[in-house]
DNA sequence: ATTTGCATGTCGACT
DNA sequence: AGTCGACGTGCAAAT
């Protein structure tokens, strides 16, 4: 009764929750088991599918956007150009179908843009040399870097920003940068910076600067 | 009627999902803002919560494990040490208190650490030279590496592997563990590598190895 | 508690 | 479709 139930929902490509008895197989980038057990389903519009366990945040198993679900027999799959998920139905405890699922987006604060912006607008307050020019986004042959300025003596600054604690790997990133100009000094912009970083830093010539969210 | 019921899963710290017309307000690490509207929010056991809209994999909004979740007037609230977030109930369309919601971890096939042992156990397969000592996890300054090797001629082999395509931070991150040798030579192991990533290997002495799963 | 690196990362932007 | 970088990344393991 609840299959044929969930039969029109995956027909007519609605939105569904599922609380049952199954177990999972997953094949496609990577490939794994989930052993039989009771988990909740969720069935979203633009395809994706979770299936999610009694803890974390992130789904045991799921399927991005713009899969293609299907029901045959007690087998719920789904499927896209790279993964596979099959869910094997035991019993299903629970069906529900989520009517009119918002999609707004969350508008965020405390991003990264925000602070390459503050040090954009308050270079003089982070970084002694003035610079003639300052350009956001810069375009490199290794990819765009945050902020690079070029001083009166024609020495260029590179500034990568992080909206958290800079680790290791900010450094590493900054230094792939830097090798895009002949010589330049680098500096990591972020609110706080490890301590295996700063001496990584220290250790090939790139500054910290601390900026916060206000 | 639906809010008292809601009120004693609270207070048991009852796994649910709750299907409502809301909207959240989100503070710590970031800031955040969803608007009114329909969606599906799930808490579990473990104090984790989530704010599914109808769309994406991730949820719009999110609280971790061992969050502290609490029901006053019609505001849901979860807050934990770094994040608050509150959810602001004008209507409740669904409540569901989920029993028995399984633990389960999944094992998982096609990871990194299995194609570090295929390179390990088949090292002339895929590099010439052979090596007396082949050691993985390999310790350094920087952090360990997949696998380190040591030649007849006394020269440095260092791996880094990775799962999928690799990418120029790949790269990267193989150039900070080669600092940590005098002289060495850097292969990044991987089913694929980007374009980008190829020219940058080439430029730095680091050498691509294809490793496929099977 | 801090730090690092993996992940079926996901997602968005740009080429 | 390919590539790259941000993310409230989450998460586990090591220190």
């Amino acid at each position: 009764m609840w299959l044929g139930q969930l039969l029109q929902y995956v027909h007519n490509n609605h939105p569904f929750i599922l609380y049952a008895n199954c177990s999972v197989e997953y094949d496609g980038r990577a490939s794994s088991s989930l052993t039989n057990g009771h988990y909740l389903i969720i069935y979203k519009q633009d395809g994706s599918l979770q299936i999610h366990g009694g803890d974390k945040i992130v789904p045991r198993n799921y399927q991005g956007p713009k899969s293609k679900l299907s029901l045959v027999d007690n087998q719920l799959s789904s499927i896209n150009s790279k993964d596979k998920i099959i869910i094997y139905l035991k019993s299903i405890s629970h069906l529900y179908a989520l009517e009119g699922w918002s999609l707004e987006a969350i508008s965020i604060n405390k991003t990264e843009k925000q602070l390459v912006d503050k040090l954009y607008n308050n270079w003089s307050d982070y970084i002694q040399t003035p610079c003639q020019t300052l350009i956001r986004e810069y375009a490199t042959d290794h990819g765009p870097v945050d902020i690079v300025g070029n001083d009166s003596h024609g020495h260029t600054h590179v500034v990568e920003v992080k909206r958290r604690k800079a680790s290791i790997k900010d450094v590493t990133q900054l230094r792939k940068y830097l090798e895009c100009f002949i010589t330049a000094t680098g500096y990591i912009a972020a609110p706080d910076i490890s301590h295996n970083a700063v001496s990584y830093a220290e250790d090939h010539n790139c500054k910290y600067i601390r900026i916060t969210f206000d």
